[in-house]
DNA sequence: CTTGACTCTACAGTATACTATAGAGTTTAC
DNA sequence: GTAAACTCTATAGTATACTGTAGAGTCAAG
């Protein structure tokens, strides 16, 4: 089977060589072989898995959980359950991730309502309000 | 003024001395003084200052921006327009990261719909979907 | 006066996904 | 045959916000 260096390899998917010594070193994406003076020679195949490593960081996998996957889809008697579980918990987290972020951004957008920008720094709500537990203006304090 | 040990502020802040001292590290948090004996000693006031560093954390500041927050809110002729600039970049970056995170759930609710979860990974469609750019799927690749 | 609790400094480690560097050997092009 | 370009290993550094450890000094209670 045809193989490529580390360079092209790398060149090839948008890397460095550096990346894919990485994804070596924790398990993930191991060469083809040597060469006799101890070069990595990787397949060309290789292109896809790291296809499949990039796909999945994009989907917000960490890459222990793409080694997981790619493991799944290698390991003789995985089940598609497994694979639909993983991809389940991810979107678990990405919905509670959303929903923090948008308890702060409507917290924040309270905060930047009440501020009229002009004046001193003193005077500011948003300051009062991360100074006060409880404040004493009209609006509810929004932390 | 009265002043108290690290170990005394930092518990009446749910925090360790650690964290006190990694705040003294990094500018954030200074103590009033030190004993005879090298102690720091912080004053009551200090929990205060503390409140408010958690207070924006929880609002997604960063440590650094805090700092920034805290120097606007005892800088003499400090503007308010400054912390609401702060403020305003703040939720431009957490309007996108919503978006981000927005963006990869739709992607994945369409994986976990196409995989009914049954049989061996080798047919599971959201694997499929990593390894193939283009799909011959009826469905749209959502990647 | 001793014991236990507290504090000090300085440094290392955690998580994640790399990037950078040094120093040495290898391969390719001319 | 030499110089550039590439590769090797091992180690350290990046970002963030801490946490943990070692070894030594200090303070309060009984």
């Amino acid at each position: 089977m045809q193989t490529v260096t580390i360079g092209a390899l790398a060149k090839q998917a948008g890397l460095v060589p550096g990346t894919l010594r990485y994804y070596e070193s924790i398990g993930l994406l191991q060469p083809a072989g040597r060469s006799p003076s101890g070069y990595r020679l990787y397949h060309r195949a290789d292109m896809q898995r790291l296809r499949f490593i990039r796909r999945a960081q994009e989907l917000g996998f960490s890459l222990e959980e793409v080694a997981l996957l790619l493991n799944l889809s290698h390991e003789r008697g995985a089940q598609a359950a497994d694979v639909r579980r993983l991809t389940e918990e991810k979107l678990s987290d990405i919905a509670e991730r959303i929903r923090d972020l948008k308890r702060i951004q409507r917290a924040l957008q309270v905060l930047v309502g009440q501020c009229h920008g002009k004046g001193p720094a003193a005077d500011c709500p948003i300051l009062a309000a991360l100074n006060d537990a409880a404040p004493r203006s009209q609006t509810r304090n929004p932390l």
